[in-house]
DNA sequence: TAGTAGATGGAATGAATATTCTAATCTCAC
DNA sequence: GTGAGATTAGAATATTCATTCCATCTACTA
């Protein structure tokens, strides 16, 4: 009780409880030993659950509860979901205390602050990258491209870097490539020549640039294989789409990095150009 | 309706709840976005919090879940919570092994191997990035990038995405920007204009671009104070520069990720803005 | 413009849940 | 063996929660 037990860390409870062992009495070292071993069940189930796996009554459990300087069950259950969080979504809570903490201060605002923020978020963002990429998706989009006669590509607004890089990328290893970014009029001229032989890549995040909208259903409709990069199983891109990549988390706008998109196109080129071998 | 809701997998959810989301009604659509976006929400909330959450009333929350044929919203949630449990599960250790184990095996070449190549490189070129760049150097560009009128971006070739990037953002936030791209012509008109009250940001790779490294010299000479980020002190941009930003370890362009530069521009950027209020 | 089918929001309901309370039990010292 | 203090189990309670129901609203059709 010597420590505000609701804004416990799960590994500082586990010391807790460790440390607290001994002295506890027979029923709650029972409980303690449960818990220690079992965190998930703690996290997801009622009292009742608990009880029942733990072979303890439930009244059992809340006075565990209090023993450790918790108000009940409910509180000490926060902890343990936090631990589950934490272990799915590093990226998220980090971003979230780091600019909580950071942005309003002084020194946040300086630029090194800046920098050494947009670089911790682009780290996990690369983390989220290659847990959420699967070898399957990996593997149908090379095979698209590998069969392509010209790579169509789409990427407008704030994506237009990473179809760019993209495009320099391609054409560096030999592939032709038609970049679709309507200078000197319509999207759809520079699209029309796109046929079942060939394949588009479509890059578009929040808020989705309208005119990738619009032709991305034209292009599927025209039976053109396609894959599609987006933050968002709901975006406009994804419906018809022969290859979906999906990178979540992506920062509003004016803050992304691209680097998770930049660094998946890479390897779609890259790994497009040696497998051709 | 077509698959027991009730044994459904976190995926296969995800993919029923995309492709029915044009067949929802609006109320149900945006509670189908919410939920994709915030799975963990979801998982550990109550009704009342996912719908205060997302904007809805609670009754639309249980419809949502009939909807996709689960008897209420807590045989949904089972499935939202049964993705925290595994996230969980694999280790970080392990998640890392299974990197490198991957990594070194005879199927070096298939893209999945190729794309955690290219994510180990870029988050090894992030923490050089963090490493090299000194807060004097960023102050320094940050002060000269307020001052400008117009701000002036030249980066052509493998540099041309961070350019692309960097105006995007500027223009976003509200900055003049002219983006030296020789679309239509040639590139010194289009640089014509500035004078020793704006600023140019050029950025170049080996090998450097010719345009680059002809256009340059002659913006330093007309005094139109400047900002370089290159990767050797050696390359064209830096004489005469009054900020060099030097990128280190830059691979060969067509595997290059940009990575590093993409973060530097971005941080300048937001950097700016906020030492502006 | 009137009518209809569907969608929506909010209050009502009933179930499930955490917590508290009390009588019973156990432990240990004498 | 007996009594005091701590500990426990299970019933009672009060709260929170998911769900349902119905009146209202909206969009579309005739």
């Amino acid at each position: 009780m010597n420590k505000a037990a609701g804004a416990m860390s799960y590994d500082e409870l586990r010391g807790a409880i460790a440390q607290r062992h001994r002295a506890l009495s027979g029923r709650l070292q029972q409980i303690a030993e449960f818990v220690l071993d079992h965190p998930t069940d703690v996290a997801l189930g009622t009292v009742a659950e608990v009880a029942q796996r733990s072979g303890v009554p439930p009244s059992a459990i809340v006075r565990f509860a209090h023993a450790l300087g918790f108000g009940g069950f409910t509180e000490m259950q926060q902890v343990f979901r936090s631990r589950l969080v934490a272990g799915v979504a590093p990226s998220y809570k980090a971003r979230l205390a780091r600019m909580k903490s950071q942005e309003k201060s002084v020194l946040g605002r300086q630029p090194a602050a800046v920098l050494s923020r947009f670089v911790s978020e682009a780290q996990s963002a690369l983390v989220t990258l290659s847990q959420s990429v699967h070898a399957r998706e990996l593997d149908a989009a090379t095979a698209i491209l590998a069969k392509a006669r010209d790579i169509y590509l789409l990427g407008l607004g704030g994506s237009f870097p990473v179809a760019i890089h993209l495009a320099y990328v391609l054409r560096k290893l030999g592939r032709r490539v038609v970049l679709l970014d309507g200078t000197g009029g319509s999207i759809h001229e520079q699209s029309h020549a796109a046929t079942t032989e060939d394949a588009l890549v479509a890059i578009s995040f929040r808020n989705y640039y309208p005119d990738t909208a619009r032709l991305f259903p034209e292009l599927v409709a025209r039976g053109v294989p396609t894959i599609s990069i987006t933050d968002s199983l709901l975006s406009p891109i994804v419906e018809g789409a022969s290859v979906v990549f999906e990178i979540q988390d992506m920062p509003e706008p004016a803050l992304r990095t691209l680097v998770a998109p930049m660094c998946l196109v890479q390897a779609l080129a890259i790994g497009l150009d040696l497998a051709a071998d």
